[in-house]
DNA sequence: AGATTGCTTATTGCATACGAAAATCTGTAT
DNA sequence: ATACAGATTTTCGTATGCAATAAGCAATCT
């Protein structure tokens, strides 16, 4: 039996114990209460993220809600939003498998990804405030700390926060949450490519910053497109050589 | 009652009658049967979108579910993903408001759009072949023609179908589905402001499809730029006139 | 042997049931 | 009249039940 073996949630039977227990895995506070279905949402999308899930795996929702400690009910409903953001499939009478990206989508979601980060990266170069600025330091400071300590798990997080921050400093709400979604999905694409190239990724930023810095927004665009361009190029070339065709 | 009174399901009341009844309304053929929760799901779509389900208006799950003779079940499926794409806000608890666009967030979204309608027409003058050309020429003649009837419906579709097509193009299927999402969703924006613009808009179209069939992307993504940055441009112009601050 | 048909089992999709939270209403006190 | 407290109603969120479909398997036919 393929269950993966993460939360596991106790005994508890109501729906409040069920809630609980979830939301503090997915460590959380909420002041209205969100709906259980948020909590297993989150807690999937995690197991599915970190590969405890395997792509291509089929999902039978008994099985989740069981290993979850809920109803078949919520665990549905989040299924369905995993599918509309790429995350699973969902075949009509079949159920859920775990989606499993092909190389030229992935290409295509970098590429995507390109022209959205690079437009974030314009943006904030037009309205990073010094402070905004002093945090990007932080960031990268942060980042090439992790680098230097070989902390895998460090330096990805880095990258991820210096990203979600530029995009933050965009100011534009809707781009920056489709960023958000399309980050997510292309990290886990290029995850088995890990830190092939962290140097290089982290000299980039720091262009990044000096750009948005000198608020020159031409400049930080044009920086961005060529990191996230080169991410783009790594992944193929790993791809290229792991499979060689 | 502010119920809308569009499609209305007949008394049926076993499962398949209901998916019958509303796939047809759907009008669509399904070799494996869609689930229902997907006819209930372009059902209320396009119920928000022709504006029978207003902005603000509080969805009652089981009055939807009446309505279209289902039960709450596939309603409550079908709200959560039109959550998803943003037509609808979920309150907790309280359940689902058609969603209300604030004038900066329709802003962004049109920026956004800006960005990917952009980026697609570049791809698209790299790749169209003659007879995508050919394709082109006829939705914009199409296009032309509804304009000079003056038969608004007929060129909004045209216009859609144009861009649509433009999408499909660039052959990145990643992108040509967010753009399917923001466009949607920018048309319902602005559509009060309808055909102020038609003229212009068809100029540009051309302009645009000239620049693909010539081949030369540069061209082709500056065109489309200043499009949809005109297209934005006037729903800002539109929005200061009708509200005089 | 290989394909085909009918049966069994597993799993989904929808409907319904029920408890809990929010909104609304009512009556009372100030 | 207004504000507040409590009860009532409405509606959601989750759990469970049931019919229908798909996959798996065995027996049969060619």
């Amino acid at each position: 039996m393929s269950q993966p073996d993460a939360p596991l949630i106790g005994a508890g039977n109501t729906r409040r114990a069920a809630r609980d227990s979830l939301s503090s895995a997915a460590a959380r506070k909420v002041e209205r209460p969100a709906p259980l279905r948020q909590a297993v949402y989150e807690a999937l999308l995690d197991l599915i993220v970190n590969r405890t899930l395997k792509p291509g795996q089929h999902l039978v929702e008994i099985e989740l809600a069981e290993h979850l400690g809920v109803s078949r009910q919520p665990v549905r409903e989040a299924l369905q939003r995993l599918q509309t953001e790429g995350w699973v499939d969902l075949r009509p009478a079949q159920g859920a498998f775990v989606h499993t990206p092909t190389d030229e989508e992935a290409d295509q979601l970098l590429s995507v990804r390109n022209v959205l980060e690079t437009y974030s990266a314009r943006l904030a170069a037009e309205r990073a405030t010094p402070e905004d600025v002093k945090q990007l330091r932080k960031l990268q400071n942060e980042g090439v700390a992790a680098l230097k300590a070989k902390d895998v798990e460090r330096v990805v997080a880095a990258n991820a926060a210096l990203h979600a921050f530029i995009t933050q400093l965009s100011g534009n709400t809707v781009l920056a949450e489709m960023i958000t979604t399309v980050d997510r999905r292309a990290r886990w694409y290029y995850a088995p490519l890990a830190l092939t190239r962290g140097e290089d990724a982290w000299t980039e930023h720091a262009d990044i910053i000096d750009a948005i810095t000198l608020g020159e927004p031409a400049e930080a665009a044009r920086v961005m497109s060529h990191h996230t361009e080169r991410t783009r190029t790594a992944y193929r070339e790993h791809r290229d050589a792991t499979q060689p065709k």
